[in-house]
DNA sequence: CGTTAGGATGTTAACGATCACATTGGAGCA
DNA sequence: TGCTCCAATGTGATCGTTAACATCCTAACG
């Protein structure tokens, strides 16, 4: 903390006035007579005066901080969203106090208490999968609480986000209307990807929702280019039949689609090749992949805006705010 | 900010014992006697009491917050550092206060100044150019500062980066090893991206160094896969002969390969293409990105270590602190 | 057995701002 | 002229915690 020696009596002091008008002038300049308020803007102008927000926090009983736990910065899913989360806030001078999960909801919980000790204004976390303890803190709290990302019809208190088992049902519709009928899935059945698990979901939906089976379909692989290559190998050698992947991300599928090169396997001739995401390198891969583009940014945005509609005293309107996918088909399929 | 209507009062009472006994236990537990530790510790756990940190940094005149503005979140490059920031701040219970200059440095004075209202302990902030009012503010503010990415021999407080110029140096370096002589460059000009300039400068030291001239050799892009599509259409329709291109981003590079397959020109047959920053999807490629590896993650995280020891009270050791880069060779050189 | 050292705990007063209410001084009006 | 009313500003208390100092009590010692 500073040795900022500058207070708002100092400033009074220099203006002749009482802190409390200095106080005004900062939050409400309209109630300040215009000469006073020109003298006292020259005051903290020449002391070089930065209010204090702890202090101002503490007596005001409101600051201007909201919590965002996300389970990994460097992850541009949780990147982007993070850009729209503080374009939205900045406008309305509230920060954005950044933590992370790990993809464990404990570790959530954890950092989560840490955080409730700032006495944030609003909380957003990512997914609606909570720990108790997190549960129990957000209700003592009692601030708004945004959920991003997955959407589901009965969120702690909003939630805004997309269907990845439509979105991944979308996508799985695309390729069956291009004729393909042994539509294979490809991603991380790790407990903690939980959007990975909801898109097989997805997937397995659309196609039993077809008519076809997805049994011995599904192949698991980790979420890397490497993992991508590894799993199509293990799939030709299984000798199961397929001839389509859709995969749970991006990355997943350019290193299936390396690994089709390599093995010599016509895309989309012999199988066409679907991701996830939309990262913005896939249209630049030969195929170009197909994916599916997700609001990232807008899910940030809007949560933010929200926070700002409900610090305002807006009642909620929409529990369940969904900003819907987008197919992008190209070449790949 | 909240309602919570537990105070440490409320605890101490409870556990009867003065509110200082109960700062005692939370902030130096060896200094209460273990029976009455127990017993306030149960008395928290029983009415669900989180401190409130707003009125403890007051009081204590330090708090636990890093203010950390990048240009954009977004991009994996700053979220790469930011992830090395918290994961180094987080397991000394301090946090990040995230913000965005918008590459914008009069905007980065306006979010500094809102941020320091609150006080942090410390600021990370990309780069080292600095407005007037920044430095003004940072002095004042009087706590340690990290400038990170760009290294330069006499930062603000500390700086923690590499050098733009000596890693592309090394990439040029590289080419000429190969036995390319007419190397390109290709990146944006924007006055906004220094980084960019700075690889430029690299660029055509590198090649003075080796008695070339980089005339006519500098071309203009704007930094996306497209733009290095159009770069490298106009690189060949200007007649201008080269048979090496750097580019100042992989994006770029990315770009430059696919306009060099669509216009039927080997890679690395008849050009060399290298990009800049390591980008997951680059050695995804056909063929494979000759690119530089730079320490994102390393930055934030030694920056933030950084921090923690200044804070420590340690005296600085070393006012830059040089994380090096890694030229990595694959097909496309 | 008196004295003292030091560990455990309590008391008081801030930290720097804002809330709620009090006060002042004109303008406006009958 | 006398009154009300409101805009502009001031006063005092307070937000919830911790620094600094004070006190108490037990243990150890000569």
């Amino acid at each position: 903390m500073a040795k900022s020696p500058v207070r708002m009596s100092d400033v009074a002091r220099q203006a002749g006035v009482s802190t409390m008008t200095v106080s005004r002038v900062l939050n409400r300049p309209g109630s300040v007579a215009p000469e006073t308020r020109e003298r006292i803007l020259l005051a903290i102008g020449a002391q070089g005066y930065v209010p204090n927000d702890v202090a101002g926090s503490l007596r005001a009983r409101r600051g201007r901080g909201v919590v965002c736990i996300v389970p990994h910065i460097a992850n541009s899913v949780f990147s982007d969203t993070l850009q729209g989360l503080n374009d939205a806030l900045r406008p309305a001078s509230m920060h954005v106090m950044l933590g992370t999960s790990g993809y464990v909801s404990s570790e959530e919980a954890r950092v989560l208490e840490e955080f409730v000790r700032l006495r944030p204004e609003a909380v957003v976390l990512w997914g609606t999968r909570r720990h108790p303890k997190s549960r129990a803190l957000l209700r003592r709290l009692g601030v708004p609480v945004m959920e991003v990302f997955d959407l589901v019809p009965d969120p702690f208190d909003q939630v805004i986000g997309f269907s990845n088992e439509r979105a991944m049902g979308a996508l799985v519709d695309h390729l069956l209307a291009r004729g393909r009928s042994r539509i294979a899935f490809v991603g991380s059945t790790n407990e903690r990807d939980v959007s990975s698990a909801q898109r097989a979901d997805g997937w397995r939906m659309a196609l039993r929702a077809a008519g076809m089976d997805p049994a011995g379909l599904m192949f698991e692989a980790c979420g890397t280019t490497v993992g991508g290559e590894l799993v199509l190998r293990r799939m030709v050698a299984s000798g199961v039949a397929f001839d389509a992947v859709c995969c749970a991300s991006d990355l997943l599928a350019v290193g299936v689609l390396i690994e089709c090169r390599r093995m010599g396997i016509a895309v989309p001739g012999e199988i066409a090749v679907a991701g996830f995401g939309d990262n913005p390198l896939a249209q630049a891969f030969d195929p170009p992949l197909s994916t599916v583009r997700l609001p990232r940014y807008a899910i940030g945005k809007v949560a933010g805006e929200q926070v700002l509609r409900r610090m305002a005293g807006e009642p909620v309107q929409q529990r369940a705010i969904d900003l819907g996918y987008e197919v992008l088909v190209r070449a790949s399929t």
